[in-house]
DNA sequence: GAGACGG
């Protein structure tokens, strides 16, 4: 059936690729067609062709492929990995790993659909969610490919195993490394009983190394990121070449192609045989396609290129089907008694066989690091019948080595309570299993990227949960870049909302768990305070108000570290805010910290927030039981009680009404 | 002065 589709009528191809047809247009002309035509475009690669003409939404190419598929009877795709075998579309040593070795015999939707259409020889861009396989989905045709080219690679010979080092005929691009690693695993078991060769290419690591392995072994399927890719291609003494290159596999492709990557990837093909000469076949998968990148898909891709869009319209993607929860909070400063507060809480509450597995985002390494260590500290080292002496705490972010991130990685995968404190190098599709908390710090920088941070946990059939942490400089924001998701406003942490600064009375158990967490900020390196206060102005770039930020910092670093004097922001920040003199006797740089009208910064000792939490004695929470206050103290009960979001959030644990 | 991607 997919051999047919490269017998489609030339006559139905240059209909179709008319750029003037619309989804509707197209259906037709396909339906009106004469019956055997209609067989060879069953699959109709070309449907996407569609999406050429402006008015044509993928939404809309999507619906139309699948309602010509129902028109034309199709004898439906082949959907056991098995089958792939017998029809003969795929080499039996690769099958067989797959179903005896890996254990897998159904392929899930994404694989059925992409594996289908890629072996049928046209382009694919596949966007489903992570976690359904995607790897296999084109691993699996970019091997059989491989194997169509020269045969004898679908056999383990002895001695055949000698590739050249100039025979690459796949790269697979990933924007990490860890993602890289993650590939190869997978790539290397499906290729274990046949002689094609896996090479992986990712900084980080010995370049000269890789190179001599490649030079020995050879290379048919090379996996690998975007820098050192671009690095051995443009090397013209000891780097690789691929003249024979036939497929080309982008993953998290909407990433590659977006700003930070587009401009070495576009370098990259440069230096691959040019597509009009040595006919290359692409594969982008996907999570999200956000509409920019369709204009570039389109560039990309050859005419007749097939879109997969393999997301259920039954089923509720991740982010519509995890529950989310968003802690106000009242400054910087509350962030980490806010975390600590909550990772306890979930920690006691799920003692007895059910694991925490935590990732905790944060927009700068600085911060992954500072909070890292001030966990580290507040578990009590090393010791023993701490709250959290049974959860491991790792950190990963591209400042480490290789050798650190891959550690810290790979113990968090095979932790069974954890938290991983983490930038968006892991978000996306890295595959951790039985994450049950997502806690994202700060508003990530867009909409996708908040959603691939949330789809590391709930995977593969598992329950999990969000949650989001924002400071008063964020209120705004996030309903421009989190609209339309289901976020409900969380008041359960007391620690969330609580005045740092206050001189006033309150709760024992409040002010001793601030202070803990104070202490422990005094423990760790001064350097990664320092850091961390530098790195929130870069994360915060797209904030207008300077100088309401430096104050917010300031904040953060008097009440929250307990210093005395906040470190120097950036010089580049202070020219920015202009008129603003710099000096150390306000007790900061720029602007006096504190606000709300409260004098502080007057005390001179060196310990005074730990006098003063250490001082403090007596339930008094009635003195702050003025209004609007009493949602956090509500206990753990009512979840859902807020009162101050004043945008009238769901009370219940309900689906939420109220988006963002 | 962020994050990811070569040293």
């Amino acid at each position: 059936m997919f051999g047919a589709l490269r017998r489609c009528p030339a006559s139905l191809m240059r209909n179709l690729s008319s750029a003037t047809l619309s989804s509707r247009a197209l259906r037709a002309t396909v339906s009106q067609s004469s019956p055997a035509v209609r067989r060879t475009a069953t699959w109709v690669p070309n449907v996407a062709i569609a999406a050429f003409h402006q008015s044509a939404t993928w939404r809309q190419v999507a619906a139309a492929e699948v309602e010509v598929d129902q028109q034309l009877g199709s004898d439906g795709p082949i959907t056991q990995f098995k089958e792939l075998a017998t029809h003969g579309l795929v080499h039996p040593n690769v099958i067989n790993t797959i179903t005896r070795q890996m254990r897998l015999e159904t392929m899930t939707e994404v694989q059925t659909r992409t594996i289908n259409e890629a072996l049928s020889g046209s382009d694919v861009i596949a966007q489903a969610k992570t976690g359904t396989g995607k790897t296999l989905g084109f691993l699996v045709p970019v091997v059989q490919k491989i194997i169509n080219e020269d045969p004898r690679l679908g056999e383990r010979a002895r001695g055949y195993k000698k590739a050249r080092p100039d025979d690459i005929r796949a790269i697979v691009i990933s924007p990490t490394r860890e993602l890289a690693e993650q590939i190869a695993v997978e790539a290397r078991k499906i290729t274990s009983g046949t002689s094609v060769v896996v090479q992986v290419a990712v900084g980080g690591t010995q370049k000269r190394m890789m190179l001599a392995k490649t030079q020995r072994e050879g290379c048919h399927l090379l996996i690998a990121t975007p820098g050192r890719l671009l690095d051995i291609l443009s090397d013209e003494y000891s780097g690789v070449k691929a003249p024979r290159l036939n497929s080309l596999v982008m993953d998290e492709a909407d990433r590659l192609l977006d700003d930070g990557f587009s401009k070495e990837i576009e370098e990259i093909k440069n230096y691959l045989p040019d597509p009009a000469e040595v006919d290359r076949q692409t594969l982008m998968f996907s999570a999200t396609v956000p509409r920019e990148v369709v204009d570039l898909v389109r560039r990309t891709l050859k005419p007749g290129f097939h879109y997969a869009r393999c997301v259920d319209e039954d089923e509720q993607p991740t982010h519509e089907r995890v529950p989310q929860r968003v802690v106000q909070l009242a400054g910087f400063e509350n962030t980490m008694p806010a975390l600590y507060e909550l990772t306890k809480r979930e920690i006691q509450a799920r003692q007895a066989g059910s694991p925490f597995k935590a990732i905790i985002y944060f927009n700068s390494t600085a911060e992954v690091t500072l909070a890292a260590s001030v966990f580290f500290k507040l578990s009590g080292g090393f010791r023993r019948n701490t709250p959290l002496s049974n959860t491991r705490c790792y950190e990963i972010h591209s400042k480490l080595s290789q050798g650190q991130r891959t550690k810290a990685s790979d113990s968090f995968r095979f932790a069974d309570s954890a938290i991983l404190f983490s930038s968006d190098v892991t978000a996306r599709g890295m595959d951790f299993p039985n994450v049950t908390h997502v806690i994202q710090v700060g508003l990530p920088r867009d909409r996708d990227s908040y959603i691939h941070r949330l789809g590391r946990t709930a995977r593969a059939g598992k329950e999990g949960e969000g949650w989001l942490f924002l400071s008063p400089a964020e209120e705004h924001e996030v309903r421009r870049r989190l609209r339309q998701l289901p976020l409900l406003q969380d008041s359960s942490l007391e620690t969330a909302t609580v005045d740092m600064a206050a001189e006033g009375e309150m709760p024992e158990n409040v002010a001793k768990l601030l202070e803990e967490v104070v202490n422990a900020h005094k423990k760790v390196y001064p350097e990664h305070l320092d850091n961390a206060f530098r790195g929130l102005f870069g994360a915060y770039q797209w904030y207008g108000d300077k100088r309401g930020l430096l104050e917010m910092a300031n904040r953060l670093a008097q009440f929250g570290w307990g210093m005395d004097t906040p470190p120097p922001p950036p010089s580049s920040l202070l020219s920015r805010m202009g008129g603003v003199g710099r000096g150390r006797s306000s007790g900061g740089f720029g602007v006096r910290p504190g606000g709300r009208g409260r004098v502080v910064g007057r005390s001179g000792g060196g310990d005074r927030m730990g006098g003063r939490f250490g001082d403090r004695r007596g339930d008094s929470r009635d003195s702050f039981g003025g209004r609007d206050r009493s949602g956090a103290f509500g206990g753990r009960g009512g979840d859902f009680n807020d009162r101050r979001g004043g945008g009238g959030f769901e009370r219940g644990p309900g689906r939420p009404t109220n988006f963002y």
